[in-house]
DNA sequence: AACTATTTATAAGA
DNA sequence: TTCTTATAAATAGTT
């Protein structure tokens, strides 16, 4: 366009390939600019030379990422469906099998029956007493389990006391008690280190408080002698 | 830049605006055209008008999903890494509720309650109940339905049966008929047109065969007489 | 959409 | 790469 006419094909010249491209490539986005500006258009230009390198102008009011997104909503295609497509299968099952989760609850809470027949209806009530059977059996099977389990605790519990009471009168029947050394093994066997009953009583609550919310198992901690 | 100068800033003129920007996208089609063409580039433009109307150069050796992939290998990142990550939230969300969903129905069916503690038990039992109560009201109220749908349909047909007894004692009591010319209005009130009683019934039975499996609605069909 | 005076872009050379 | 400059191309204002 200068100091002579060119032919519009490729320039063989590398060189000058390359000069022309980096001139030409400022003329664009010279011209992309004023347009952006002039026209109050959002433009973006990605280009890659021959060698592949890569240069991009985008509208200063937008992002690259911004008018691709609005590029494809536009063009009503999902460009990168393609990196997306298993994903998009997957959320698509989730989302049915949660409708369908949804429905089955909302009609075993009673919210949407209108559109069961009668046959549905049955069967519902029919599978929702069974149910419920369950349920009633679970719970009084959990009620006995609690009462079992507070039944060993107070056995626990008495077995303790016993054991004390024993302890008491082997001390009272023993009046050198206090001035004999404590060689023999006879606290060690009951576990008490030197703390008596007091230490005892204190491990005792440690250990009951859990107990006391316990539901389901049969996690019951027998309670051995500390 | 021609015929005056001009200043690099918004066209206020919407017309004026328009036609420049048709002018000037050419411009820059035909740039970046020539572009591709003498330094082997591959070049995308897309832009948006201030009217939000898309144009888009490609050029013709590649597509623009292939120079977009190119333009996020080089630049390093995924532009959507974004998208899929909010994907990706989706994706762990309707997971979520899609376990609550599982989890509250097989509580309800009875097959997991190991983890229920005897208050979740009582509650679920209780919810249960007033669902069971609801269902086992819009039985019987389906029921009811359906049984006032059969009774309707019996007052017609006792009704229609009636209208035919009467219309046979009249011919009974008229000897004349069949010789009586055809000229009176008597038929036509009760609309037959000439087939008698054993055109009623085929329509009768026509009529009652899709009301045997009538579930719910009162979409009943009154029968008035043909 | 066409014209055209003028501005702008740029090819070739330095 | 940048500058220069003769010339081609683009285009603002007009019809």
């Amino acid at each position: 366009m200068a100091r002579g006419k060119i032919q519009i094909k490729r320039i063989e010249n590398s060189t000058n390939r390359q000069v022309t491209y980096s001139k030409r490539r400022n003329g664009l986005f010279k011209k992309a600019n004023e347009l952006t500006v002039l026209c109050d258009a959002k433009v973006s230009i990605i280009m890659f030379s021959s060698t592949n390198k890569l240069h991009e102008f985008i509208s200063p009011s937008i992002t690259t990422k911004e008018l691709f997104d609005q590029y494809q909503h536009t063009m009503g295609i999902d460009l990168w469906s393609s990196h997306y497509e298993s994903m998009q299968d997957h959320l698509k099952k989730l989302k049915d099998i949660n409708r369908k989760f949804r429905r089955e609850i909302r009609q075993r809470t009673g919210e949407s029956l209108n559109d069961l027949s009668l046959e549905d209806l049955l069967r519902l009530q029919e599978d929702m007493e069974i149910s419920l059977k369950i349920i009633r059996e679970r719970k009084y099977k959990v009620i006995g389990n609690q009462i079992e389990t507070y039944k060993k605790k107070l056995r626990n519990v008495e077995e303790i006391h016993r054991n004390l009471l024993h302890e008491f009168e082997i001390r009272e029947e023993d009046p050198h008690y206090g001035l004999v050394d404590n060689g023999g093994d006879y606290d060690s066997v009951l576990g008490f280190s030197g703390g008596g009953p007091r230490l005892l009583a204190l491990h005792l609550q440690q250990n009951m408080q859990p107990g006391l919310h316990v539901g389901a198992g049969s996690d019951l901690t027998t309670y051995a002698l500390l």
